[in-house]
DNA sequence: CGGATTTGACCGGCGC
DNA sequence: GCGCCGGTCAAATCCG
């Protein structure tokens, strides 16, 4: 994947402008580009962009709104009086924007095979991680029951003062997988015991266990696989397996900081409000939406300013849409699918919050500024990816939190405000998306599979940064894509300090989707 | 008129 | 038990 951005010279979302109305050589550049004066762009202040120099002139001029490859070349004939030169630039010409539009149709026709690809391979990644993460917990369950002794007296506890109406996060559903038609076809069978508790294997602090009973409310049997507070608490257990991964999905949240005078980024899906209020410490009110582009979407996003800057947005999703989505909402949906995997890891059996938390945070803390936060103590485990291209921020927000906090480095360039690029709007929060997920996969299996040789995280980390940043064009697309799904930028979720689990990205850089 | 938005009411969890 | 808070519902309203 990597080696395509360089091909994909063409924007799929109007906002992303880069090449866009601008024709050249079958280019399109951006309006933005086009701004950049020769002068500014060769020699600085040296030079002022009108001022022409002998020998240079239309070389500056090639990246002059006003002027045309044409212009160019007639300017070069006549200052040099040749005509023959004149016809051969013309027919170099011509046999340079064939080639470059052969080149654009392929690249079309490869990115239509790329997407699908990466399609595919997402959803067998989700499958395949799904089915280690409950092979590693049948494994847990029967090899080191002594592991969920703690968590065993802690249910019971709980259970005793609650009436055993726990419902864990594990058996809830979630995502798409479970769009397993009605999250209420199974509430209630068994109660959910400690011995099931200890099945899925989550050991987590009060603070989940108290908000896992909050999510089973939305266990309940209405239509919509979202559907909170009206179900019995007592959650059925048939599949304790499958309902951990996607309960724990369910609730894993992704919170974006971006930059944008828009009351709401958009990200390729429609979404209906269904809510406002007023959060306490936050002047800004924040508004709840829903996804509509199918019946019944779990989907839900929360859209609130930051309460510092109120140049920030704050986008927080939560779900996993259980219905196709078009190109450009692959991007957040991948996103939160990501994140939710990531966070799964980070309930492991035998990696507990805080174990996972340790070690990816002395994995991964002395890399960047630039980056997604993880938080897995806050009351739904968040991803937060800040976009705001201010690393100064997190870094604060790093010191005040520096136990709990770690970060997943991102391109530098991301961060970036001058870049502009070619990558379609979705692509930059897929390539964040893939990017989360990978660490998830790696988080998980770097904890819980001890037999199995992992490259080190610092290792996969740099090979991706690497992989990601190797084609120049690369960091400027993400930027590019930034401005189209926003039209102005991205946040993160400065309300849910602490930490979590994670981490590893991946040499690929390919896009999962839902 | 139908869909989307607004907004006050309602619910459940939690802390005191 | 009470109040606070986050989240959701649903009637009223708006809008194309």
């Amino acid at each position: 994947m990597d080696k395509g951005w360089g091909l994909t010279l063409e924007s799929s979302s109007d906002k992303v402008g880069f090449f866009k109305n601008k024709p050249f050589f079958g280019f399109n550049l951006s309006p933005r580009l086009n701004n950049i004066k020769g002068g500014e762009m060769f020699s600085g202040a040296e030079f002022p962009a009108d001022e022409k120099r002998p020998g240079m002139v239309n070389e500056v001029d090639f990246f002059s709104e006003k002027k045309s490859i044409h212009d160019v070349v007639v300017k070069k004939e006549n200052s040099q009086g040749n005509n023959t030169m004149r016809t051969d630039l013309f027919v170099h010409l011509a046999q340079l924007q064939v080639e470059l539009e052969r080149m654009n149709t392929e690249n079309q026709r490869l990115k239509g095979m790329l997407t699908q690809v990466t399609n595919s391979y997402s959803a067998l990644q989700m499958h395949l991680v799904t089915l280690m993460q409950q092979q590693q917990q049948l494994i847990s369950r029967t090899e080191s029951p002594h592991n969920h002794e703690v968590v065993e007296v802690k249910s019971e506890e709980k259970n005793q003062e609650k009436d055993g109406d726990i419902v864990p996060r594990q058996f809830m559903e979630l995502g798409p997988s479970s769009a397993k038609a009605d999250p209420v076809d199974e509430p209630s069978q068994s109660h959910s015991t400690s011995e099931e508790r200890t099945h899925s294997g989550s050991p987590r602090n009060n603070m989940e266990m108290s908000r896992d009973k909050a999510i089973g409310r939305e266990e309940s049997p209405e239509s919509e696989s979202w559907v909170p507070n009206k179900v019995p608490k007592l959650m059925n257990s048939s599949k304790p397996v499958e309902q951990t991964t996607e309960a724990t999905m369910r609730k894993a949240r992704v919170s974006v900081r971006a930059r944008s005078e828009a009351p709401m980024i958009s990200d390729g899906c429609q979404w209906r409000k269904y809510g406002q209020k007023m959060a306490k410490g936050n002047p800004c009110p924040r508004a709840y939406y829903r996804c509509t582009m199918a019946v019944g979407c779990p989907v839900r996003k929360q859209v609130q300013r930051c309460a510092e800057d109120r140049t920030i947005l704050i986008t927080t999703y939560e779900g996993t849409h259980n219905h196709p989505l078009p190109p450009a909402a692959m991007a957040m949906a991948s996103t939160t699918s990501a994140a939710a995997n990531m966070l799964l890891s980070g309930s492991m059996p035998s990696a507990d919050g805080l174990m996972n938390t340790n070690f990816l945070a002395r994995t991964i803390l002395p890399c960047s500024s630039n980056m997604a936060t993880i938080s897995a103590s806050a009351p739904f485990p968040t991803v937060t990816l800040d976009l705001t291209q201010n690393p100064n921020a997190m870094s604060n927000y790093h010191q005040r939190n520096p136990a709990t906090q770690f970060q997943v480095p991102l391109p530098a360039g991301l961060n970036h405000p001058n870049f502009v690029g070619s990558m379609s709007a979705p692509q930059m929060p897929q390539v964040l998306g893939q990017a989360l997920y990978n660490q998830s996969r790696f988080s998980g299996l770097q904890v819980s599979q001890d037999n199995i040789h992992h490259p080190s995280f610092s290792d996969t980390l740099s090979a991706a940064t690497a992989a990601i940043t190797a084609d120049p064009n690369f960091t400027a697309a993400l930027a590019a894509a930034i401005s189209s799904i926003i039209g102005g930028s991205h946040p993160n979720n400065g309300n849910n300090p602490t930490s979590g689990p994670t981490s590893n990205s991946n040499k690929t850089s390919s896009f999962s989707g839902n």
